[in-house]
Order: C-alpha cells, then sequence, then structure tokens
DNA sequence: TTGTAGGCGTTATCAA
DNA sequence: TTGATAACGCCTACAA
C-alpha cells in the first residue's frame, strides 16, 4: 500500500489547521503571505497532492469531460478520431479538466449503461457526443437529466442546440459540378450508416446536387459503408465489379475514399483517370495518400477544440456568446480525381 | 444542475435504511430476498448509480487502471498504440476496471506533474509503462511509492520486475540471416531514442547479428528516427541519397518501416529488389502496405492484455503465478525485402 | 434481517 | 488571519 498523504500530514507537520493549509493552496487571499509560502514549500516537499475523490464529493463536480466513441472497437486508429480526440483532450487540458474516453457500439445496452454510469455516477461534468443518429436517445437522455453536452451535428431530438455543425451543401455543390465538368455522370455515392445525420445530410446534399445538374442517379449506385477503410474497400469492390460501374465515387468520409482507393487500385484501375474517388474531412494524411485525395477538408481538430470550449461554458452556466457553430468544408482537388 | 438520485432516495423510497439498501445492491447475503428484489427494482427504476467519488472515497481505491502514452503529441493514430489502448482497455473492461488514458512527452516536467496528480491524488489504483528508459524515473518514482505498475520491457531501474518482455534477439538472427542469404551486405538500421530499452535491445541484438556473420556495421547506415513514419521517411531519404546507399533497412518499428517504403518509392525504388525494408511489431495493416511489409510480429493486443491481467494481480496482491512474462517475435517474410 | 453511527479527505461556513 | 465543524455519498463494524 503506498503512503497516501493527506492535507492533515501537511497541516500537522506546520502546526496549522487544516482549513489554513487549505486556503493556502487554492489561493484564497485571506492567508497571510508568509503563511502560504511555507505551506506551498511543504506540501512540495511532502508530495502532497490532494485527493480527487475527496475534493469530487465535496465539490459535487469533477473537472472531468466525457466522450464514447459510437463504435463496436475501439478504432483510436482512425485518423478522423485521432483527431478528434486530440483536439478534445488538448481544449480540455488547457482549462484543467480531464477527459475520459471510452467506446460502446452505437445503440447498445453498453452504451446505455456506461452513459448511465458516468452520467448518474457523477464521474464527469458534461459530455461530447458524435455521430449523432437523427433520433439519439443519448440528446434524449442527456436532456432531460439537464446534464450539460455539446454535440457535433445536431440530433433531431435537440431542443436547445449547442454545438458544431459542417454544412456538406455548398461544398458537395462545387465537388459535383466539377466532377460533371470533368466529364463524370456514372457518379457513386459510398455512405454510412442511414441514420447517422452527417450521412443523411451529405446524402441528401449529394443528391440535391446531381438533381441540379440534371443527373440520374442510379440506385444501384448507391451503397452503404461503415465509414471504415474495410468498408469503403469492399463496397467499391462491388461497385467496380457491376456491368456498369461508376467513373466517379464519392465516399461520405476519407477512410472509406481510401478504401476505395485500395479497392481500385487491386483492380488494376488507373484512380484520376479510370475512375474518380473523393472523400470527406480531409484527415492528415489524406494529402500523402496514393495518389492524393480529393476531399472536403473539415477542420477536426479545431472542430474538437471548438465542442469543448462550449461545453465548458455550458458547465460554467454563464452566458453563452454563442451556442451554435457553422462552419463550410473547404473542397480540396488532388489527383484521385484527375486534378484540375 | 441535473437531479442526482442517492442512496438516500431510494431509502427513503422504500422505508429502508441506507444499509439496506447497500447491502442489497452489493449483493451480501445478510438481506431478505423479496427485501433485495425490491430495492434493485426500485433502484433500477430510479436510474440509480453509486457515485463514484464517494465509493472511491469510503473504499480507498478506484478500480481504474492509468495509461500515459510518452509521446510529444496524441498519437492515437499509430496502430501500436491503438491496439495497444484496446487490449488494456478491454482486459481492464473484462475485469469492471477502468482506463485511464492521457499523453505527456517522455521526460517532461509534464509527464511528472502527470504522474504525481494519478498516483498521489489517487486517481489510480495501478499504471501501465511502456517505451520503458534504459534509466527510467518511473520506475523508480513508482517503486519508491510502492504503487502497483507493470511495464513492457524492463527498466535497468527495475529491481522487482513485473512485466512482459520481448526478447529481439532470435528474430533478429533470423531476419539477418535471411537478408544476408538473399546477397544484402550494406544494411542500415533506423532506431529510435538511444534511451529506449526497445531501441538499445533490437539494436543490439542486430549489431550481435551482424558481427556474428562477419558483417561489417557502415556506421553512416545508423540513424536515430523517432518511432514515426515522418521520421522513418527523413531518415530513409537521407540513407538513400548516400554515395553508397545501403541494400537494406532494418526498422525499429513498423511505422518506421511504413515511412521507410514511401521514402524508397519516392525515390523510384523498387523496393524488394532495389532495396529491403523490414520492420519490428506486425501491426494490423503491415500485410497491406504496398508492398506487403517484412517485419517480426509481436502479438501487440494479448501483450497489453497480459500486461493489465498481471497488474491487477499485483493490486490485488495475493499470489502471483507469473511475473515475468518473456516472447519471441515471430519473423513474417514478405515482399518488402523480396518475399522468399 | 435490519438499523445506527463513524469516517474516508476535502472544501466551505461560521465563529473566534 | 486562523480554526473548529459540518457536510458531500458511500460502506461497514457493531448493535439491536
Amino acid at each position: 500500500m503506498p503512503v497516501m498523504i493527506t492535507i492533515r500530514d501537511v497541516a500537522r507537520r506546520l502546526n496549522l489547521s487544516i482549513t489554513t493549509v487549505s486556503r493556502a493552496l487554492d489561493g484564497y487571499d485571506d492567508v497571510a503571505e508568509e503563511t502560504r509560502r511555507q505551506v506551498i514549500e511543504v506540501a512540495k516537499e511532502m508530495g502532497y497532492t490532494p485527493n480527487r475523490a475527496a475534493r469530487e464529493l465535496r465539490r459535487q463536480r469533477t473537472d472531468t469531460l466525457g466522450y464514447i466513441l459510437p463504435a463496436d472497437k475501439p478504432q483510436f486508429a482512425d485518423p478522423f478520431i485521432a483527431e478528434f480526440i486530440a483536439g478534445l483532450g488538448d481544449e480540455a487540458a488547457a482549462n484543467n479538466f480531464d477527459l475520459l474516453v471510452s467506446t460502446a457500439p452505437a445503440e447498445s445496452a453498453q452504451e446505455k449503461t456506461l452513459y448511465q454510469r458516468w452520467v448518474q455516477g457523477g464521474k464527469v461534468d458534461g459530455l461530447v457526443l458524435n455521430y449523432t443518429r437523427l433520433r439519439d436517445w443519448r440528446v434524449q437522455y442527456l436532456a432531460g437529466l439537464k446534464k450539460p453536452f455539446v454535440s457535433l451535428e445536431r440530433s433531431l431530438d435537440a431542443v436547445d442546440f449547442v454545438g458544431v455543425e459542417v454544412d456538406p451543401g455548398e461544398g458537395y455543390a462545387e465537388l459535383i459540378d466539377y466532377l460533371i465538368g470533368m466529364g463524370h455522370s456514372r457518379i457513386a455515392y459510398v455512405g454510412g450508416w442511414r441514420e447517422l445525420k452527417i450521412q443523411h445530410d451529405r446524402f441528401a446534399a449529394f443528391e440535391r446536387c446531381l438533381n441540379s445538374a440534371a443527373v440520374q442517379i442510379d440506385p444501384t449506385l448507391v451503397l452503404e459503408g461503415d465509414l471504415t477503410l474495410e468498408g469503403g474497400y469492399q463496397a467499391v469492390l462491388r461497385l467496380l465489379s457491376l456491368n456498369r460501374p461508376p467513373t466517379a465515387v464519392v465516399c461520405v468520409n476519407d477512410l472509406t475514399a481510401i478504401g476505395a482507393l485500395h479497392a481500385a487500385h487491386e483492380m488494376g484501375l488507373r484512380i484520376g483517370r479510370d475512375v474518380a474517388v473523393a472523400g470527406f474531412d480531409g484527415i492528415m494524411g489524406a494529402a500523402h495518400t496514393n495518389p492524393p485525395l480529393t476531399t472536403l477538408d473539415q477542420p477536426v481538430y479545431t472542430i474538437a477544440r471548438k465542442l469543448v470550449s462550449l461545453l465548458l461554458g455550458l458547465i460554467s452556466g454563464g452566458e453563452m456568446p454563442e451556442r451554435q457553430v457553422r462552419l463550410q468544408p473547404k473542397l480540396m482537388i488532388r489527383e484521385s480525381t484527375g486534378g484540375r
């Protein structure tokens, strides 16, 4: 058993009350300067660190934020997730908050148990959601308990939405215009789970753009992946094996698109010439795929920091100068679609 | 402020004492079956979850394990780390423990503060270390406080070592034999920070193998990377620009090797013919690089689970049937070195 | 089988 | 400027 040094030990050593020690360390101004100096010195020398559990119990807050990745397995290897978590962690740390991260399959019993443990068990002061579902029990649950949360993309359940939204409309308009300009008319879409807000929004924008350009959407060219590399790979293998395969594949995210690159490669196609591939996200590394990937770039890291900053505002309960942030992704044209 | 439901609320609702409720929920056998049934039902209905802070304070343990990734930035995108953390998390979860993860640059003040906060502040019951340094203050610190910890690779400071070690000796012997058999004599090594135990051990094994095969080591062919893709890329660009470039490059880990593949690709070399590249780790995806990567495969996920299982043994303080686990990596020959 | 009461280490209120 | 004291919510020896 490691020795635990408590505030009592420090107080005894200095012949002070624990009250004074506590206040000296917390920077209250009703402590004599000399006393404070001594307290800080001795505390440091003794290696005293306040006990988290005790402090949390007393203060009724944890200075901890939570993020539960909705995935079957921990997909930290997904660069989008890695950037996202890095952003959350950095902004949290910058405000002296910890970030608790875990994983649970979307809509699973496990997911509900985990949220309940964290929320009702008081493990976190607030939560960040992403991969929001159109109807999202998490939103209803948290809103019902008045537990602070923010989300990337608003769910239809969100009455009082605080978070960040990325509008795919203009970006897709640009992308589709460009693809059509390159002579494509058989354009496929590899999406994600249909309940996902991003899938819904992005595919709707995609449809809208094709319609307004009077280009037919062939239903056999619309496939559902799972946002992973493997999903993109499998879907595009199928697409390219069709009698009349597409000449361009628009993917709901970059990972899917990278899987698409693999598939096209394996089928012996020249990417950018025989078939065009585009992604969405602008993850680190998208510029360094083979060939470099055309994508709609959104500042994932910055978005994550913004989400935390909004969440902290919500927790502290003060005035919120802004409650929603709306962004446009930026089209990055690279060789996977034949370049400019 | 979200409503917090405490054990008191449940007790009041049932006209029972909190003692009885507590014992009913914790499965003590001195509770009437009927009482227990009611308690469980009402607790569930009210959405009661024990307050973590209170429970931890009372029990003087947290059922939480910690892992601090020694890196400048969160490198969750590193597949080795992703697998490692997944293993830690899964084994922890299987034993009803949480896993707390954070990042701090090796040897930084930030690293020390974080360890101190977690250890002295009682945030975690035990810690997992990897990327152990030859002289590692973490080992001394934790051993001094008698705080349970395990490590992947033993530090020279570890008096009473509990953890997993992977011995590169035999694997490298096989690899070097094979490379020499393929006609290579100018073999480069791209390593990591020299204080790292894995760098020390792997490079020592590499040297030993070349010596016993009476192959000269050209010092200009030994470079220090940083275990990242970018580091491997830069190092190999330099190597291949030498007047007398190497014909084979052995890398301390797979990520470095993948960077090496990029560099060789960019220099227009045919990998596996003009230059051979080998890695170490056997990360997911190593078999799917272009071309597939020859590597020394170690079961990262399993190692991580084993580490946690050892740590839990240490924490519970019972008999430890095994305190050290030693493993041999397995040579996987693929096209990046020309295949068989 | 159930209840009473003490205390885990902190912070905050109030009095000295 | 400092100190005594009462919670925070839970678990558990001990008493009933």
